[in-house]
DNA sequence: GTTAGCACTCAAAGTCAAAGAGTGCTAACA
DNA sequence: TGTTAGCACTCTTTGACTTTGAGTGCTAAC
């Protein structure tokens, strides 16, 4: 693999990702300096084929680039800046849309999929990342009260509880307090494996606990925070690679399923921006796609993920450029909210 | 329009929502015990065309319905009721699940989707018409609270909220006594446009009152409530009149304009249940599509709207029984959890 | 090692004819 | 007068065949 070969090699993915044609010698050397005849490129073409990194679909077609071609282009990549011109864009987007901190997160994934021309999925923050600030319970009738949880993400979560038959409503204040005082700074899911025994202790009416930990239970089940943002869909018709019904309903259907994609997402939670290609995807349906994530912070805390899905012949340099950017941008939108 | 041109628009009507193929004559005759000959049904076809129920793509093709045929099929239908199979399909659809509240409007609409095998849309109940119940304030650090809240429909709301300089804890919960007994009962529209004078003359202290009418107006403006659940979009491709990509990524488009859609399932709001066809549609994105809408109510009281959005040639009979048996059967379900 | 040249390959697009489903019209029938 | 059989005609669909053009692979010369 010398520098030739490389330059060639970067020359037709480059070319491939624009035209979505198969590339073939003669263009290849009209549009790139290369300093080498057709027939020169031709050779090195054949060895690069032979390397694996450039596929053929016939003997007289073109070449496009393999999973392994691809790899080798986005592992050469130098992360580029995003343009001026779309970071006033996104600016200006932010700026108008969002109002209220839970836009945040469905504008986020509607901006990239703008930008990128490609399905964006957004998960945000899983509940049980978060630490536990603190509980109240507020009544509501007789029988009835609202228990409200706060994190220290400054996220609400509430649910209209049941009073157990006997239990009075100073018995859940006493309950509040308790769990307020033994709870405070802890993650939610440390809380759902072992902190509730410490509150068990606590509790001398046993039948007050069960309801307690009912309500907690129930409480930090809630999955609204763990929400999935998807948007995007319609780009994926304009891929060359999908213009067929089957296909697309295919990548329709998968995406539908929340928890495939909830896994898929959840596994490049603490991997800083990745890129996964065609058959380097888990799921045989996504073997013609190319995924790119990268997760988000605040304040150190990791909150969540943020991925886009394309073709295989996908501009990863823009995409990278722009999922980096956003990355330490959302923290300072997510700031302006706190 | 004699019985039997009815009988031949109605078997040509439903030959053509099974099979999406033009109807011949002999084809017709073949199926249904008509008892007349092709011939004779060539006849009526050719008046049935004259009078606008039937089209022809070209002079050998066999007819289709046009949209004042099917508008004519659809006045026709005597509501069917729903198979038991598919209400104890529903039943179980519910019971495994819906676990609160704020997945029935999801769930519903997934279950309708997959039903009916239709893109399905759902208007989840506007906050405006709900009745204020109460409000709380809780303390969240020095100079923040959280505000709660809560309308008769069960439904609780939250915020974070910035204290105005100088205001004292204190001051907020008697804010949230005068406003708990001046705004019960009322709902959260008249709130936002009379109520909010009674406070002013209530509260003394003005800055105070500005402090608390921008809590409030942020409370109410809280768009959590109106949402739009959409889902089924690949069932999209199932149909064969939408098979090719760009027809498909109109709808898709369409569809992810939240805004318009809203505006159409508004618009049908207060009209319990209505059918749609082809250029009936005010979209003119929308001239090949129909849509049945029902709304859904609870105690009386206006909930929101469900829609089923497909092809002019739709099974009406069957979503119609379906969105007619949802409809009573939504109000269980929410019964429920209350 | 590089290049020009040429034979070869294959998909895409175009042409044409045959098959098949359906209509419209006419004339005969009850 | 309404119904029907029959037939010519229309138009799409399908498949076979050809042409075109982009591209390759190989060879021989530079």
């Amino acid at each position: 693999m010398d520098e030739r070969k490389e330059k060639i090699l970067q020359a037709i993915i480059s070319d491939y990702i624009t035209s979505a044609e198969p590339v073939g010698s003669r263009a290849l050397v009209r549009k790139h300096d290369l300093g080498v005849s057709a027939a020169t490129v031709r050779n090195e073409m054949a060895d690069l084929e032979m390397l694996g990194f450039l596929e053929h679909i016939h003997t007289s077609s073109g070449r496009i680039p393999s999973s392994k071609g691809y790899r080798f282009y986005v592992d050469g990549l130098k992360p580029a800046p995003v343009a001026k011109s779309e970071q006033q864009k996104i600016d200006k987007w932010y700026k108008a849309r969002v109002k209220r901190i839970d836009q945040v997160f469905s504008e986020t994934a509607k901006l990239i999929s703008e930008v990128t021309h490609n399905v964006t999925i957004m998960l945000a923050p899983e509940v049980g990342k978060a630490a536990f600030r603190c509980m109240h319970f507020l009544p509501l009738d007789e029988r009835r009260a609202i228990a409200v949880l706060m994190t220290d993400a400054g996220f609400v979560e509430n649910k209209i509880v049941d009073m157990p038959g006997g239990a009075s409503f100073t018995d859940f204040q006493e309950l509040a307090a308790v769990v307020n005082s033994r709870l405070l700074g802890k993650t939610l899911s440390d809380i759902k494996t072992s902190a509730m025994k410490e509150i068990e202790d606590a509790i001398s009416d046993s039948s007050l606990f069960d309801a307690a930990s009912e309500i907690i239970e129930s409480a930090l089940h809630s999955s609204k925070r763990e929400r999935l943002y998807l948007c995007g869909q319609s780009h994926i018709m304009e891929q060359p690679e999908f213009h067929d019904v089957a296909r697309i309903k295919d990548i329709l259907l998968m995406l539908e399923e929340e928890e495939l994609i909830r896994d898929i997402l959840r596994a490049h939670l603490t991997d800083g921006l990745t890129v996964t290609i065609g058959e380097e995807n888990k799921s045989e349906r996504m073997k013609d796609c190319s995924l790119v994530t990268a997760s988000y912070h605040m304040g150190g805390e990791l909150l969540g993920t943020v991925a886009v899905l394309g073709p295989r012949r996908m501009d990863y340099d823009k995409t990278m450029a722009l999922l980096s950017y956003m990355n330490t941008n959302l923290t300072n939108v997510i700031k302006r909210f706190w």
